[in-house]
RNA sequence: GUCCCCGUAGCUCAGCUGGAUAGAGCGUCCCCCUCCUAAGGGGAAGGCCACUGGUUCGAAUCCAGUCGGGGACACCA
């Protein structure tokens, strides 16, 4: 509807361009909702912005571009306001259409082909395969998800990626963990690294694995381990360099196959638990790519060799440089370490290299905010190596921060007593955990109340929204349960019955659902859905509140339960964009 | 010190590319079930949009600065 009347408007510009008025080449409508209905249903400010360059008064021009306006059954009339405002007034069975479009649209409703098929990739979660997915994790993967589902939702081909950290020195410390835990599941007694994984769940379950599957075939003498190893930090050491040389005896004790085995036996435990984890919150990745895999291949290496061509690179202190300052970046950054190994950020280089090789058009990353530093350099190895940075947009998620009882919730990440995703999902469930990771603008702290989250009650949004749901599927029951029927067809030729301004007014709302399903994914802001959903349902309840839809007068009826069937449908689609269920009953 | 985010009603937050009297929810105070789930609805009170300048016909919104809160600044990932 907006896309029509702006183009009403943009052929009453070329009209009076064609009488001889010098407008500006590149204006165009830029129609607004009205926030008052005494301003109509959409207004333009075009009269005031235009005035000055031509030199007219904006509402004389106002009044030139009403006159040129081609007429059209959609409006019912035009004014001209305050200083200048042109208010169009849509005609009241136009604003019903909305109600026939939802329906006939049905799940499709909301969804539109404004992408054309354009490739992007959103990448996000991608946490360390070094533990469980924690709270933290989870509104990246929540927000992520539905950034994705709704960017596909407006037609473009979304393509989700999960970035498996699979080869740092941080795998390197969990595999020792895991083997420090099996020799003391087989018997020895030490003092656990400062800086090891000290998990008593996860890590034992993972050592235990080894054990049932192997025996004692890894073990060794402990006093073999800690021979020559420099102290822990709590006995006055450095505890990098005390874990560091933990790991050179694992693999020097174990040799590269059986070291490999277990690394890898820790981390596939670990990513199958994450999938596992993510599935059960409503969240699939198209791919899930692997760090290693990345390196193996040689694409870190070429990565740093199309630099070094390039001249951006330079060796210092033994390491080799990249020249990011010559990028607007802070400071140069090390791509490969003085002990020869590449940097997480050297890697990170190469994966984007190939994300835009790979030939998307746009790449969004969700990242957590304190890695907001990192965002200058990874745009700058990208214009460095020939790319337009523009197209990768990094998002930043803050931290949630969970409340209970009015206290806030610990989420110690020391010894490994954290709240996992898996328990906030245990506690409120998928769908409400879902709704509140992405009730707040993404950038803004969170403040998770998990009793509101759990409560049955119309303080919480997401069981009011639901509850609309739910009411319509009751009134659906309770008509059969009357004896009465609904024909749609009749409702759609008896929709001039709905006289009240709240079934115009609730009309409207569903009529705005495609411009804010469009709004709210290009600018990767869902809880823009949730405001509108939260605005609709309460329309919704004052409706049901006030007025009886299974009435006698059967055109009424029909016309009235087309409407709320809408109102359903919306809700439905809104919600599915949120990886939320819309339940029949409640 | 540099950089990022934030500062709107008692609390938690919306406010779309600057627009016409600043919006919700919760909380508080009234009121509404012989009627499709009261898990709901109606109403009231409550705001120098942190502050100071600037841009503009017009600023909560854009720019600069100040104050206040949070976060980031590794040859870690």
């Amino acid at each position: 509807m907006k896309e029509q009347l702006e183009h009403l408007v943009s052929r009453a510009l070329d009209a009076l361009r064609a009488e001889g008025l010098p407008l500006p080449e590149n204006i165009s409508p830029q129609l607004t909702r009205a926030k008052d209905r005494g301003h109509g249903d959409f207004a333009s400010n075009i009269a005031m912005q235009l005035a000055k360059p031509l030199g007219m008064a904006p509402r004389a021009f106002a009044e030139r571009l009403i006159a040129a306006l081609p007429s059209a059954s959609l409006l019912e009339k035009v004014e001209i306001a305050g200083p200048g405002f042109i208010n169009l007034f849509v005609r009241e069975s136009a604003v019903f259409d909305a109600v026939r479009q939802a329906l006939d649209a049905g799940d499709a409703f909301g969804h539109s082909a404004h992408g054309a098929g354009r490739r992007v990739m959103v990448e996000f979660v991608s946490a360390n395969p070094t533990g469980p997915l924690h709270v933290g994790h989870g509104r990246g993967a929540a927000y992520g998800a539905a950034v994705a589902d709704l960017l596909a939702a407006v037609g473009y081909d979304v393509h989700r990626e999960y970035y498996v950290n699979d080869a740092g020195r941080q795998m390197h410390i969990l595999a020792t963990s895991i083997w420090l835990r099996y020799l003391e599941l087989c018997g020895a007694r030490f003092a656990f690294p400062a800086n090891g994984y000290k998990s008593t769940g996860y890590v034992y379950d993972i050592a235990r694995k080894l054990r049932a599957e192997h025996g004692d075939a890894y073990a060794a003498p402990i006093e073999q381990v800690f021979d020559g190893i420099p102290p822990d930090a709590p006995q006055g050491g450095d505890m990098d360099a005390h874990i560091d040389a933990l790991i050179a005896r694992a693999q020097a004790l174990l040799g590269d196959v059986r070291y490999r085995y277990m690394f890898d036996l820790g981390l596939n435990d670990i990513i199958d638990d994450i999938r596992d984890d993510l599935e059960g919150f409503g969240i699939r990745f198209e791919r899930w790519y692997s760090e290693r895999g990345l390196i193996e291949r040689g694409a870190v290496n070429r990565a740093i060799e199309q630099l070094r061509e390039r001249g951006h690179v330079y060796e210092q202190d033994g390491a080799l440089w990249f020249r990011s300052t010559a990028f607007g970046d802070e400071k140069d950054r090390v791509v490969q370490r003085a002990n020869g190994q590449i940097t997480y950020f050297a890697s990170d280089i190469a994966y984007h290299l190939e994300k835009y090789e790979r030939g998307f058009e746009r790449m969004i990353d969700v990242w957590g905010a304190d890695h907001h530093g990192y965002v200058p350099r990874v745009k700058a190895a990208l214009t460095a190596l020939g790319y337009d940075a523009a197209r990768l947009d990094v998002l930043l998620v803050q931290f949630a921060i969970l409340y209970r009882g009015g206290e806030r919730a610990q989420m110690s990440t020391r010894s490994g007593d954290f709240v996992t995703l898996r328990d906030l999902r245990a506690e409120v469930g998928s769908d409400a955990a879902r709704f509140f990771y992405v009730m707040r603008k993404s950038e803004q702290h969170l403040d998770f109340d998990l009793d509101l989250a759990k409560s049955q009650s119309n303080e919480n949004p997401l069981y009011y929204i639901q509850y609309a749901h739910a009411r319509v599927f009751s009134v659906l029951r309770q008509l059969e349960a009357k004896g009465l029927n609904h024909d749609v067809a009749a409702g759609e030729a008896a929709m001039g019955r709905l006289e009240l301004d709240m079934e115009a007014g609730i009309a409207r709302q569903i009529g705005q659902f495609p411009e804010l399903v469009q709004r709210a994914a290009l600018a990767c802001e869902p809880h823009q859905l949730v405001h509108y959903l939260r605005e609709l349902a309460s329309q919704f309840h004052s409706y049901y509140n006030a007025h009886q839809f299974l009435v006698d007068d059967a055109e009424l009826r029909h016309a009235r339960l087309n409407l709320i069937r809408a109102v359903r449908q919306v809700i439905h689609n809104g919600l599915r964009l949120l990886g939320v269920n819309a339940p029949e009953s409640m």
